[in-house]
DNA sequence: GTAGGGTTAG
């Protein structure tokens, strides 16, 4: 008989591993592993799929076991592929002839692979499937089924779930109860997540900080900010001493309803306490004071942060950024931004593509900025096919103002390329432009490049074109441009130069 | 020696 290991092995070599169903639930896996578990374990499964999150463990599930990991991997997937099909007598005979899943733990750890996939609905049949192993579940599984069901947002089920294994004796820990807490929260039901707090006591439990905190950010999120502060005064000096996230979470109530400076006073009270302020503390200041429309105050606390030895991260900026763009502080972002690619941090390209138009829009009035705008610009096409349509169009008519014609005539054209249709005002702007600077031919390429992105070119850009034509005295080429006017509906104002004889010219030397 | 709990932006 094979080794577990080998059997694994054997298992996944029949799977199509690069299949986007593996790549998908493995990668749900990892995120929702991220998102759950405070980034406490990685469920990252390196060995045949590279992870971005990399995080050390300190899962007891011992994901970091080779094994472990390609067994639930591997039941994960082939009961997904088979549940599709709707294969649930498959299902379970691949469980039954798996010589690794015999007991109430080896499902436990197979039900929480399950959840953290979102794989809910296997997840119940296999739970309600368990009798037929003769298996009966343990405390453990009733707890991962309680979150189950709130990963499910049934939350009535998820209570009586809880009730079900209270009945039944067992004694679920203060983390399961924080979990239905917390999900009753995040769905508004702050009473009824008061209840549960409260059964814990009932029930012989001294609560927990993390129960209380989800109450805290409870009761900020319905609104009842003032009852949050109360709860959290309430807290000092008792068995469940406030912490800084029970603290960072009524700030973010404060903050969400334009209180920033009294969150600013419960910083102060952090650190009296001798506590140390987190930098999501200080982020969630930051989104305050932004979302007031005080957004240099916000910049002040990257500042504040560095007297608090609080090394801002990327968040911390990035919401800086956002905040002085909301204001319209253009020249405050722009520093902001320089110093984060400074600092080799990633910038939201969404706020790089605004800060790249504000710019634009400024370089009118001081030209300096236009090589600034087009540095954010040139950095965002770095990053791949991120540029939106009226970034590209804004830059390119600033290109255009700042006399740039050969930046704008290129990237007009990368625009195209790209698969965008600009608008004909910025084609107009560019072939203006050129004519100006008695570039014609690069001018009449525009104007193709236009007709062959499916626009129309304006009466504008045509008569400016039939004017230069005229004037180098290319009378044959300003005649088709004047007949493909005409073919498009457009009548041009300036009409195509008869040669000195009064005839038609003869179909020689230059051809547009 | 079964899993797993709470905070920030866009």
């Amino acid at each position: 008989m094979p080794s577990s290991i080998a059997t694994c092995y054997h298992v996944l070599q029949s799977c199509t591993l690069n299949t986007p169903l593996f790549t998908d639930i493995v990668t749900k896996i990892n995120i929702s592993t991220a998102s759950i578990r405070a980034r406490k374990i990685s469920l990252s499964l390196s060995a045949t799929y590279p992870s971005p999150i990399t995080q050390t463990t300190t899962n007891d599930l011992n994901f970091e076991d080779r094994a472990t990991r390609f067994r639930i991997k591997g039941l994960v997937h082939r009961i997904t592929t088979l549940s599709s099909s709707n294969s649930k007598t498959q299902m379970l005979q691949i469980l039954e002839k798996d010589p690794e899943f015999q007991t109430i733990s080896d499902f436990n750890l197979l039900l929480m692979a399950l959840v953290i996939a979102q794989e809910l609905d296997i997840c119940l049949s296999i739970f309600a499937k368990l009798p037929s192993f003769q298996l009966v579940p343990d405390c453990c599984t009733h707890s991962i089924m309680i979150r189950c069901h709130c990963e499910k947002n049934d939350m009535d089920e998820a209570k009586r779930a809880l009730d079900t294994a209270l009945g039944k004796g067992f004694r679920p820990d203060a983390a399961t109860f924080t979990v239905l807490i917390n999900s009753l929260c995040k769905r508004g039901r702050v009473n009824k997540a008061r209840e549960v707090f409260e059964a814990m006591g009932r029930n012989g439990y001294k609560g927990s900080v993390q129960a209380k905190n989800c109450l805290l950010k409870g009761l900020s999120y319905v609104g009842k900010v003032d009852e949050a502060l109360e709860m959290l005064m309430g807290m000092k000096g008792t068995s469940l001493e406030p912490d800084v996230y029970s603290y960072t979470a009524v700030m973010d109530g404060l903050c969400k309803v334009g209180r920033s400076g009294e969150a600013m006073e419960l910083l102060d009270e952090v650190v009296g306490m001798g506590l140390v302020p987190s930098v999501v503390m200080f982020n969630t200041l930051i989104q305050g004071y932004s979302r007031e429309g005080r957004p240099m105050e916000g910049a002040a606390v990257l500042e504040l942060m560095k007297e608090h030895e609080c090394v801002p991260d990327c968040v911390s900026h990035n919401t800086v950024l956002h905040g002085l763009l909301k204001w319209n502080e253009v020249l405050a972002a722009l520093g902001v931004y320089k110093e984060m690619v400074g600092l080799g941090l990633k910038v939201d390209v969404r706020l790089m593509g605004t800060l790249a138009r504000r710019l634009c829009k400024r370089s009118r009035r001081k030209n300096s900025l236009l090589q600034d705008a087009y540095d954010v610009f040139e950095k965002m096409k770095e990053r791949g096919p991120v540029v939106d349509q009226r970034t590209f169009e804004v830059m390119i008519q600033a290109l255009c103002v700042g006399k740039r014609f050969d930046q704008a005539f290129a990237t007009l054209n990368e625009m195209v390329r790209l698969g965008y249709s600009p608008e004909a005002i910025t084609f107009d702007k560019v072939i203006l432009g050129l004519c100006a600077r008695g570039r014609v031919d690069d001018a009449v390429s525009t104007m193709v490049l236009l007709h062959a992105s499916g626009g129309i070119p304006s009466k504008i850009s045509y008569d400016m074109l039939i004017k230069e034509l005229n004037e180098e005295g290319r009378l044959f080429c300003a005649r088709n441009l004047f007949g493909s006017a005409l073919k498009l509906g457009v009548v041009p104002n300036r009409e195509p130069r008869l040669n000195v004889m009064g005839w038609e010219e003869p179909q020689v030397t230059r051809i547009c």
